[in-house]
DNA sequence: CTGTTAGCGCATTCAT
DNA sequence: ATGAATGCGCTAACAG
């Protein structure tokens, strides 16, 4: 039966020494003499000592943790940022509170408040729901970074992908495979806080089209609420305008699978008739046929930078924005014209 | 700006009484006059007071938390497990900790042992990795609860689905479809701790045949490994033995995506030529062509279940095994015969 | 280097 | 009912 009660005292006894060396040899604080270091450390093993850590936050004012919010803990990109976040950590001396504010502003703020409470030296919010302001203002009393949620007011402490590079290049590739009417799904501003990011892509589409010498055509940009039944509506919407196209490019996959769908139900074949790119990869562990064409944030070495950053703000050192690159997933969604 | 550093002595000054008078209103463990309670409150309110949660850890010995360990937070089934979860523990003093155990075994023990350090007050384990013994071990210490995994020393603290009920209806629905050679995709005994449940499933099936005066014929029956992979081999090998069959019916959802998939890749139609069914429902948010038709466990239900009985277990009350029926959901992956 | 001591913020007897 | 006094287990000055 491992530790019961045993306190940093009966370990002092354990190795005839003073409970301030027991602390000292755990903490490393300063140095000890070889041989009562390994009388505590032999101790510590023999009575399987397991500090409480309760009482060291509450004498150091210190809880070694650092507090991890998301909307949803079931995605795969916030799967990759977790693996992320973890591997950031390991070797550090803290360790990560996870909190899932299930879309919804008020759990989110309560989990924030728990995590308050519960003294973490460190928050990384990964989405949100917070406001602007109320984030400002959590970050002035805890060292906090941003993943994929750009704070203008905290930009060095954000930390997200190029969505217009990424935008570009996914454009690009669209023309570069010989299409020329390439539609656009995009979101209105008001729909969620990734508004930034939604227009950023646009505006990499409109770049793109404008330096292959093509004017965007507003008749084949349609607006979508981000949410999978506004692809599908999106598509119909193109259907009845009359403008050819040639290829959808959607500002997400979410989008993109509604889009898929209703092509599906109109008979219209992907790639053959109507090729077809999305933004985020969220099915890489889906079943689909054929997988899209996506663009895949990379969540884990997001994550595993806000570990670090975290780390450095706690640490006092500063922080700079980290933009990452992202890489463009092809597959069979898209056909070659001509 | 709210609470700096505001101890229950400040407020115990504000409001002019003791500090225990002050605890005694906030831990409402005895009767205080009226007027010092809402001068207490007040007081509380002015200056945005909150307790120090390792102050109160420390002196009384509980954490008023519960620790949920799980393979992974990335599924849909977590998902709502973890809502159930919240559900239950909402109106109880208790608040939840979150580990992650990423399907490895070191990391859900090192997970764990930050729980138990965290003193957490009760344990839910959603599937897990720790052998049997293991978990008794644990169970011994500390009030837990096994979500969808069977632990036979520990029946009564289990919460689980009725998997052979389960898998006998959705072979009736099969047979009830007129199908009559189903066959059926299990996994070998010593893939995960879930084997218990595959088996039951198995069984279920063979019994469902069998009252409806069919034999299992050993060759429709193939084993994988659980993971998408595995199905697609098992259609393979389906296909290579000559016996005819018209339905699949996969012991779990992943399996019977890599069937989909391979059937697919083969040029046969689902369900058209094929019909074919999963188990879990994992993929209610993905884009599949067409849906499976599958078992859907009661996520919600189930967590609520088990931190219902966390607390139970913590107030020192019995609690019961707990088996829930699941819902077969019919989608356009079956078709009838004849 | 090492032992002694004073809190950390709060729950809890123990008196009153 | 309420105030004073202890102690939870540990860290961090403070003296040697």
């Amino acid at each position: 039966m491992p530790n019961k009660k045993i306190t940093i005292e009966d370990i002092a006894q354990q190795a005839n020494v003073s409970i301030s060396t027991v602390s000292r040899v755990l903490r490393k604080t300063s140095g000890v003499a070889a041989d009562k270091r390994k009388a505590v450390l032999q101790a510590v093993s023999d009575l399987d000592y397991r500090p409480n850590v309760f009482a060291q936050s509450l004498a150091s004012g210190q809880s070694m943790t650092i507090g991890v919010v998301t909307h949803n803990f079931g995605s795969p990109f916030y799967d990759g940022i977790l693996r992320g976040i973890l591997q950031g950590l390991e070797g550090s001396e803290y360790s990560p509170l996870f909190a899932d504010g299930r879309w919804d502003k008020t759990i989110e703020q309560n989990a924030l408040q728990a995590f308050l409470d519960r003294r973490v030296d460190g928050l990384i919010f990964v989405g949100g729901q917070l406001s602007e302001a109320e984030m400002v203002e959590v970050a002035r009393k805890t060292p906090l970074i941003s993943v994929a949620r750009i704070i203008d007011a905290l930009a060095e402490q954000c930390i997200h992908i190029d969505n217009y590079q990424a935008a570009y290049e996914m454009t690009r590739y669209l023309l570069d495979m010989g299409h020329r009417n390439i539609a656009h799904i995009t979101a209105k501003m008001h729909y969620q806080e990734t508004v930034s990011d939604v227009w950023q892509r646009y505006a990499g589409y409109e770049q793109a089209l404008q330096d292959a010498g093509i004017a965007v055509d507003p008749a084949l940009v349609v607006e979508g609420n981000l949410m999978q039944q506004s692809g599908a509506m999106a598509v119909e919407m193109l259907l009845m305008g009359k403008r050819p196209f040639s290829a959808i490019f959607s500002a997400n996959d979410q989008m993109a699978f509604g889009a898929r769908l209703a092509l599906y139900r109109r008979g219209i074949r992907v790639p053959d008739d109507i090729s077809l790119t999305g933004f985020d990869d969220e099915m890489t562990a889906a079943f689909t046929l054929p997988p899209l064409t996506t663009v895949r944030q990379p969540s884990v070495e997001m994550g595993e930078a806000a570990a670090t950053a975290v780390l450095d703000l706690i640490n006092g050192d500063t922080v700079a924005e980290q933009l990452f690159k992202c890489q463009i997933i092809v597959r069979e969604s898209v056909s070659r014209l001509r």
